[in-house]
DNA sequence: AACGCTACCAAGCAAGCGCTTGGTTATCAA
DNA sequence: TTGATAACCAAGCGCTTGCTTGGTAGCGTT
């Protein structure tokens, strides 16, 4: 997964503006895109805010910038998952629990503001977004349809998509509750329902 | 409907506190909460910013109060509906319409604040609305036992709010494609599976 | 030693924000 | 006629916001 880093098309962590760019990925979740100055972002890592368009041009590139990674590193992330499994159902069980580790764990810091702050982007950037999530929904259509899921793939997969994120909302991990791991059983069952001959 | 305005657990759209709440709610959905200036609210009703303060103490009550009305009116419309129907599964798909027509037709306007909003209130508020909002749930489980839905009611009306809300982002009527009712219906055959013998 | 580059500071500007204050008008009951 | 009340205006205060500007310290290269 570091060779997304190598190859440039993800910021180097711990260089300058990889640190901002985690900040306000964090910060972005933890109190939404409007309620996050510059000053948080900056004061995160140590600097004064002015420091910061030093490295963006404006606060909402940041934010353009965060969802880009977010969802070139989840693409990967995903494609390496459902390469390992075997079946389609499989494949499609290691999706759902690689969505739902990128939105409830530390795996993807940040893919939550994928859906909660998509209004916060402005019209162009909201395009520049959209093409790159567009390769990752792909891949999902690909999954549910080898899984023969209910409907066609592009309604299953919405609906999943909705199921999945809104999770975020209620979803807490703790002992002798329901696992993430439970919960993608679940959503297989749901979704992945044999047609009646 | 018009009952709950009558014995005061609504406010009357015509009188100038109404109107402004339906201003707000408007705006809240169109540009969200933060991105609407209370000069937005008091333009729409064609006032000057700081009269809105002699109708509410802040903005934030102005958003607390528009999720109290929504809340209930949404709640005595969906009771209505599954009232009127006969069968546990055609209640299902009353109520998964109702909840459709709501977030995207004009029936309940501002609905879809209920959740996107949901963290610009308070505590506090946040406490008030939950309330009523319990209500609106525990009617929605009902339904969802008697129809014998997938998994537990309550994880099952999770997974179905998280698929309809999330409809807000992808859905639109045009002619010749999905309409509501066929969504409704989707959603019917996927969370009312009879059971395995 | 001189240069260029990256990363940052110190200070602050202009605009916009929620909200306050003191006063005016219209309505209606006593 | 008087007085209370609701609805609103006009003006602006105090604060926060994103962002700008001019300058500096450190570092590697030549």
């Amino acid at each position: 997964m570091d060779s997304l880093v190598a190859c440039g098309e993800l910021t180097d962590p711990s260089s300058p503006r990889g640190r901002l760019l985690n900040a306000a990925a964090h910060l972005f979740v933890e109190k939404g895109f409007a309620r996050t100055t510059v000053r948080d972002i900056a004061g995160e890592v140590g600097i004064l805010s002015g420091s910061i368009f030093h490295h963006f041009r404006s606060k909402e590139e940041i934010l353009c910038q965060v969802m880009r990674e977010v969802t070139l590193f989840a693409r990967a992330r995903m494609a390496q998952a459902a390469a390992q499994a075997s079946s389609p159902t499989s494949k499609l069980r290691a999706c759902i629990l690689c969505e739902l580790e990128a939105i409830h764990g530390r795996a993807v810091p940040g893919f939550t503001i994928l859906v909660s702050e998509w209004r916060s982007l402005s019209g162009k950037n909201q395009a520049v977004v959209l093409a790159l999530r567009e390769e990752y929904e792909q891949l999902w259509r690909e999954v549910l349809e080898e899984a023969e899921s209910v409907a066609d793939p592009a309604l299953a997969r919405r609906l999943l998509q909705g199921a999945l994120s809104h999770t975020y909302h209620w979803f807490r991990q703790k002992d002798g509750g329901l696992s993430l791991g439970e919960l993608a059983d679940e959503l297989v069952v749901l979704f992945s329902r044999p047609k009646p001959a």
